[in-house]
DNA sequence: GCTGGTTATGTTATAAGCTAACGCAACGGT
DNA sequence: ACCGTTGCGTTAGCTTATAACATAACCAGC
């Protein structure tokens, strides 16, 4: 285990990191949510969870299912990844990228009302949250001037992280 | 025709208003855009959006298929209305609703480089679109401070429009 | 330790959303 | 009339997601 910086948090991680401290801070931030809600952190929720949480990119339902298929033995059905996917997004610790129908882990720890902006990279496809809390107070202003009541915003930029962009570019 | 107020644009449209001269509206700037750019506004795409424009809702691509079918006699095979609405959304006379896979008519005729707000409405399904030049500079700045390159924003709110939360609550 | 309610998962089937590949037809310029 | 381009039809198949019902695991209280 060689020693890399910290990951960088909130943003995108350095790409050579220790990614072992950051599978580990979200499953044992699981393991606390869990307790916390009395839900149950059973085996099947910790594989899918692990397998989202093993990068920082966004993974459709269906690679999840793979890769437990490939580890495990035995096929699972879709239905029972959705239904562990649904119970860790409602935790918390799994958000759902919209805009490609995929579903990548919360590595950060943020507040209950989630008000983040979502980056994810079109070539890597790394996906990094950042605060914006002015940027929500404006959709708010927004959407409230036009009569709407708002329940839940969202936003997600696509484009090319740090990385890809000094890469190619 | 009963002399309703004209459309409340940008925003949500009064629930009772005569919505024939939206519709219109639509269609002729889909014919100035594809004759400006050299396209084709064949039957079927001039049908499909239609039944997009027909309110103010977002549809799903297989609920474009079912009505059509119902009014045309025969059922056209889902790619034939998915290449029609691409060619609508490439010429911006459609956008789609990502969050819940499903397409809504643009009504207001914003400039190229769409800057909207998209709010959807839980409750009747109505769709609406609001400026929000500041909103997208701040998503703009926060994902510059991350290092991210921007390509495109996706800002989509769900809550209930004036109508519903006015009836609701 | 059995009982019975609750929660989680298995099983089966199917709905919903989307696209690839190929061929014919319609259009439009020369 | 010809031919290149664009649009549509047809067939087939993939990906994503959920409904409905059965069984299993868990756990609180007796």
């Amino acid at each position: 285990m060689t020693m890399n910086r910290t990951p960088t948090v909130p943003g995108f991680p350095d790409p050579g990191h220790d990614h072992a401290p950051c599978l580990a801070g979200v499953i044992a931030r699981a393991e606390t949510i869990f307790e916390r809600n009395g839900m149950r952190l059973t085996e099947l929720r910790r594989r899918v969870l692990e397998e989202v949480a093993s990068s920082h990119r966004a993974v459709g339902a269906y690679d999840v299912l793979d890769r437990l298929a490939r580890k495990g033995g035995r096929r699972l059905a879709p239905i029972s990844v959705y239904r562990a996917l649904d119970t860790l997004v409602v935790a918390g610790l799994v958000h759902r990228l919209e805009s490609r129908n995929a579903y990548f882990a919360c590595h950060a720890a943020h507040p209950a009302n989630r008000r983040q902006i979502v980056l994810a990279c079109e070539q890597c496809g790394a996906v990094a949250e950042v605060a914006g809390s002015a940027v929500f107070e404006g959709i708010a202003d927004a959407a409230g001037a036009a009569g709407f009541r708002m329940s839940q915003a969202l936003v997600e930029v696509s484009g090319a992280c740090k990385e890809c962009h000094g890469r190619s570019s």
